[in-house]
DNA sequence: AAGATGACAGGCG
DNA sequence: CCGCCTGCCATCT
């Protein structure tokens, strides 16, 4: 559980900027395996348990919804932490995604 | 080895 | 605009 896909995953969310989002789609595309996006939310999961930090909560699917904030604890930490670093979150979702939408694609 | 599962994505009604 | 179904792929039991 160290060099699987999950830590490659680790690495492009742990290369997120603050106050940015990004889906799972373009992770998982960044990663060559576009088709394999419920790996990226998969690997989210073990995020929390992993060794390496990984901010999931910048990570949501492709509307911008804050699909596994029911993963943290307490739920609602996902969207406080978001809204701390000025990502603005209504319903679950996040407010202006496309401009907050960080692409993995452009950076690495 | 086979079946079931899942923080998704896209298409359809 | 919202809800349901199917496809895809890696991991786990």
């Amino acid at each position: 559980m160290d060099d699987s896909f999950y830590d490659q995953v680790y690495e492009v969310v742990r290369l997120i900027p603050k106050g940015r989002v990004t889906s799972y789609g373009a992770i998982a595309k960044a990663l060559g395996a576009a088709k394999s996006s419920r790996m990226v939310g998969h690997a989210m999961a073990f995020a929390g348990t992993s060794k390496t930090k990984v901010p999931a909560h910048r990570v949501v699917n492709s509307s911008g919804l804050l699909t596994g904030k029911f993963h943290f604890s307490p739920p609602s930490l996902m969207q406080e932490l978001l809204e701390k670093e000025g990502v603005r979150v209504e319903k679950d979702k996040v407010k202006d995604f496309k401009k907050v939408f960080w692409d993995p694609l452009i950076e690495i």
